[in-house]
DNA sequence: TGGCAGGTAGACTGATCGGTCTACACGTTT
DNA sequence: AAACGTGTAGACCGATCAGTCTACCTGCCA
């Protein structure tokens, strides 16, 4: 498959898998959409499946180099390191494409069943954890493994927040309270 | 259609469609493992959208009920009212019905459409919401409003914690950053 | 005991699903 | 210009979808 179409298939699949979940969403619906043959999505990927995982990588990836983005700033303590990470999600939720947590999202289609989509999706998030847990080993004063937890939650809690309330300083919000925490744990 | 019937029929979809979403199960599928013919279940409702709006509304007012017994007792402070919201949390991961929110997954499936459905579950979480925010009100030393949003992402992020990383602790460690936050924030 | 009504089983319908097959269009090589 | 090969369009396939129809069963009242 030449590689404009490929990726006009793949953009198309991500937007709309995104924005309205993956079950509920044809093949068909996606090939008229991206203005692709079928015969060109199925020589490029052996199945429907194949193609989710497809955009389940380059999504990943994606927030990857977008987080490092953020976080690799030379002269910045590792403190300001962490709270950048908030900065990122705050930039990365206002994207047209964000729709919640693309890998969460599969996982409460996919998760209940064993599979590479699944698999994928869990990988994902654990590799996004230790992303935090890895910043916060940076901090003395903390608990890196508590405190990276921690902050796992209160991202995934934004997410939420922002989506089902519409809460659009969810990431402000919680960068806040992650200052707090920052602070707080070192007096003692 | 007879009550038992219904009652199965109900409790039958809403563990399927907790475990394993909604628009990737059939009725068919549901009407199997309930042991319940086509015709009863259409009798009964009008269409699928319709049946899972029911098990919507019976989560939710299941889950209500729930968090008014763990917050509603006789002696209690108004901080230890919020803090009680984590135990009975906690208490609703561990039964086997739990899958993340019903109501977050219902969205990620349903949200991008305007819909009975999505509607209903956007309003169970503002319920939700407002439920926090009635007993953040009861505690003078806070900002009701900052705080509530701060319970709620605390929550949801421990939810999504529990599920996507497997983290069962993910309740008790938000619980304790909300113990840190109702002192800290009377401190000043 | 006869007849009626509510409820149920499962065959059926048209639409749509994921995936395949075929016929052809077009750029390249000789 | 002729022959070839890659890649594409869209008809097509069996399976499955949500929802309907019909034939029957069963309990109830006369």
């Amino acid at each position: 498959m030449p590689a404009p179409k490929r990726e006009r298939l793949l953009d198309t699949a991500e937007a709309i898998f995104a924005k309205e979940g993956f079950k509920g969403i044809s093949v068909d619906r996606v090939l008229r959409e991206a203005g692709v043959a079928k015969m060109t999505l199925y020589k490029g990927f052996d199945s429907k499946d194949a193609l989710i995982q497809e955009t389940l990588r380059r999504r990943g990836d994606r927030l990857e180099a977008h987080l490092k983005l953020y976080t690799s700033g030379a002269n910045v303590g590792p403190e300001d390191r962490i709270l950048s990470v908030f900065d990122a999600m705050q930039d990365w939720s206002e994207r047209p494409e964000f729709n919640g947590c693309y890998f969460v999202n599969a996982l409460t289609e996919y998760g209940a069943v064993e599979g590479e989509i699944s698999e994928l999706a869990r990988a994902y998030k654990r590799q996004f954890f230790n992303f935090l847990n890895t910043l916060c080993k940076g901090v003395s004063t903390i608990d890196p493994e508590d405190t990276s937890h921690v902050l796992f939650m209160m991202i995934e809690g934004a997410t939420v927040s922002y989506m089902s309330l519409d809460d659009r300083d969810s990431f402000a919000r919680a960068r806040k309270v992650a200052e707090k925490l920052l602070k707080h744990d070192s007096s003692h």
